[in-house]
RNA sequence: GGCGGGUUGGCGGAGAGGUUACGCAGCGGAUUGCAAAUCCGUGAAGACCGGUUCGAUUCCGGUACCCGCCUCCA
C-alpha cells in the first residue's frame, strides 16, 4: 500500500498517515462562511483537499473515505447583508450555497461525503456547551457563555504560543464579563432583531468556533485523522476549536493530523476581505477561464507555500492543457495512475511534482510512446482531464456556425484560394476562435477572448 | 513586540550531501501556403557571511530582505 506522509502543524513535521480505521478514514476541512461569491483564495483549500480526498480514496477505496466540509450559515457578516438588504437569512444562505457549488463544481472538485449547516446543529452546540460548563471549562456571564481558556493547559500549543504571548499582542476584545482576556465566545445573547435560538442562557446565538466542533464530533467523532483548512484559521479558530473539543471530549484526541495550506496571494499580497484585493471564482470563469485551469495553476505550487495568481501561469496553464487534451482526444483512462506520479502526491501532496511528472508522460506521449490510457488515469487522480471539465462555452448554433465558417475556409484552402482561407481566418481570430490545420483537417476551439458576438462581422 | 513560513536559472517551481528536475520564455533546427500546434537540439540557478565535510544550492549558525498570524478571513 502507498505510505501517505503529510506535514501535521500540529507536531511540525511531516509524519506516516497512518489512519485510525482504514475502513472509515476522516477528514474535515472548514468550509466557507456563505454570505458571498467565493473568492479565488477560498478555492485553494477546496482544490488542494479534493485532490488529498482522491489520494485517499484512490489508497483506501472511495467507499472507505469520509470526507466533511460544513457551511457556516449563522454569522454575523451573514445577518448584516440580511439587514442591509431586508432579505431573509435563509434566503441569502441558499442562494450563496448554490452558487458554492456551482462554482466548486466548476473546478473540478468532488462534492464532499457531506456538508453540514452550522443552523441544523445548534441543538449540538448547545449541548455542548453546556458540558464545557459542567466540567468548568466556561463560564456565562451577562447572556453570554465564554470559555476559559485557562482551564486548558495545552491552549496555544496548535500555533505555539502562551497565553502570556498572545495578551502581550493586546488586540482582543475588552469585555469586562470575560476572566481572561483570551476567553472567547461560545454563546452569545441576540436581540429580537438578530436570529437567535432558545437557550439555558437565553436566547442567542454560537460563536464562531463552536460549530466546527459540534459537527465534527457529530459526524466523525471524539477522534478523527485530519483536519484541514487555510493557515490563517491556525489562530484563532483552530486552537479554539481543539480546547472546545478537548475539555469536552478528553477521551478523544480530536484530529490527529492538522493540514494547513498557505496563502493565495495577488501582487505578492495575501487576497482577502478586508484588503479587498480579490476577485471571485465566477468571475474568472466569466472571463472564459475555464474551471480546469484554475485548478491547473492553483495545484503548481504545492499548498504549504504560499502561491501569486498572475495571468502568466494563467495562459501557461492553459497552454499546457490544450496540448494534454490534444493527446488524448477519446482515450478512456487506465486501470492505475503513474506510479511515480502516485508517489509525488503521497509526499505531502507534492502536486507541482505530480504535475511535472504528468509532463514527461505527455512528452513520451508526444514522441509517439507512452502509456495514454495510464497518462489519463493519472491526470484524473489530480483531477484534470475531466470531460466534466472540458467546458462547453460555445452554445450549439453559434457552433454550427463555427463550423460552416471552418468547412468554408477548408474549401477555400484546397481551391488554393489562400487570400479568402485567411478572410476567414481573420473572422475567426477576430471572435477569439484559435484555427488549428492539421493536414487535410482543421480544428477550432474559443480562446480565452472568445465572443461569439464578433462572428457577425462582415466577411 | 510575540509566533510561524520563505529567499533556487529571464519567469514559475521541485527533488537530492557528489550524477538532466519539470514547465514557460529565449536561441538554433525540422515541419508548415500562412499561422498555430508539434518534434529535435541548446545556454542559464541556488540572497549574503561563516561552519561541518573529501565535497553543500542541499546539514548547522548568523545577517539581510520578503510574507503570514496575533482582528473578519481559506
Amino acid at each position: 500500500m502507498t505510505t501517505i506522509r503529510l506535514h501535521n502543524t500540529a507536531t511540525r513535521k511531516k509524519e506516516v498517515f497512518v489512519p485510525l480505521d482504514p475502513a472509515n478514514v476522516r477528514m474535515y476541512v472548514c468550509g466557507p462562511t456563505v454570505y458571498d461569491r467565493a473568492h479565488l483564495g477560498n478555492a485553494r483549500p477546496v482544490v488542494v483537499f479534493d485532490v488529498l480526498f482522491r489520494v485517499l480514496r484512490h489508497v483506501f477505496g472511495a467507499e472507505h473515505v469520509t470526507y466533511v466540509r460544513n457551511f457556516t450559515d449563522v454569522d454575523d457578516k451573514i445577518n448584516a447583508t440580511a439587514a442591509a438588504t431586508g432579505r431573509d437569512i435563509r434566503a441569502i444562505t441558499d442562494e450563496t450555497i448554490g452558487w458554492y457549488h456551482a462554482d466548486m463544481d466548476a473546478l473540478g472538485a468532488l462534492r464532499p461525503s457531506q456538508e453540514p449547516r452550522a443552523t441544523d446543529y445548534i441543538a449540538q452546540m448547545i449541548a455542548m456547551i453546556a458540558d464545557l460548563v459542567a466540567r468548568g471549562h466556561a463560564y456565562a456571564a451577562e447572556g453570554h457563555v465564554l470559555f476559559a481558556v485557562e482551564s486548558y493547559a495545552a491552549y496555544g500549543a496548535l500555533s505555539g504560543r502562551s497565553i502570556e504571548d498572545m495578551i502581550a499582542g493586546a488586540r482582543v476584545e475588552v469585555a469586562p464579563y470575560k476572566r481572561n482576556p483570551m476567553d472567547f465566545v461560545l454563546w452569545k445573547p441576540s436581540d429580537d432583531a438578530t436570529p437567535g435560538w432558545d437557550s439555558p442562557w437565553g436566547r442567542g446565538r454560537p460563536g464562531w468556533h463552536i460549530e466546527c466542533s459540534a459537527m465534527a464530533q457529530e459526524l466523525l467523532g471524539a477522534s478523527f485523522d485530519i483536519h484541514g483548512g487555510g493557515i490563517d484559521l491556525q489562530f484563532p479558530h483552530h486552537e479554539n476549536e481543539i480546547a472546545q473539543s478537548a475539555c469536552a471530549h478528553p477521551e478523544g484526541s480530536f484530529a490527529r493530523f492538522w493540514l494547513h495550506n498557505e496563502m493565495l496571494l495577488v501582487e505578492g499580497k495575501k487576497m482577502s476581505k478586508s484588503l479587498g484585493n480579490f476577485f471571485t471564482v465566477r468571475d474568472l470563469l466569466d472571463q472564459g477561464v475555464s474551471g480546469e485551469v484554475i485548478r491547473l495553476v492553483l495545484l503548481g505550487t504545492q499548498y504549504g507555500k504560499p502561491m501569486d495568481w498572475t495571468d502568466t501561469r494563467r495562459a501557461e496553464a492553459e497552454a499546457t492543457l490544450y496540448r494534454w487534451r490534444g493527446l488524448v482526444t477519446g482515450v478512456a483512462p487506465g486501470a492505475d495512475p503513474d506510479a511515480a506520479m502516485v508517489a509525488a502526491l503521497a509526499d505531502d501532496l507534492n502536486t507541482p511534482l505530480a504535475i511535472a511528472r504528468l509532463h514527461e508522460m505527455a512528452k513520451a506521449l508526444g514522441q509517439g510512446g507512452g502509456d495514454a490510457a495510464c497518462f489519463v488515469a493519472s491526470a484524473r487522480l489530480l483531477g484534470l482531464l475531466d470531460p466534466g471539465l472540458a467546458g462547453d462555452r460555445v452554445p450549439a448554433d453559434v457552433a454550427a456556425r463555427i463550423d460552416a465558417l471552418i468547412a468554408a475556409r477548408m474549401a477555400a484552402r484546397q481551391a488554393r484560394d489562400f487570400a479568402q482561407a485567411d478572410r476567414i481566418r481573420a473572422i475567426l481570430t477576430a471572435a477569439g476562435v484559435r484555427v488549428a490545420d492539421s493536414g487535410a483537417a482543421a480544428t477550432w476551439e474559443p480562446g480565452p477572448d472568445f465572443d461569439a458576438a464578433r462572428l457577425d462581422l462582415p466577411a
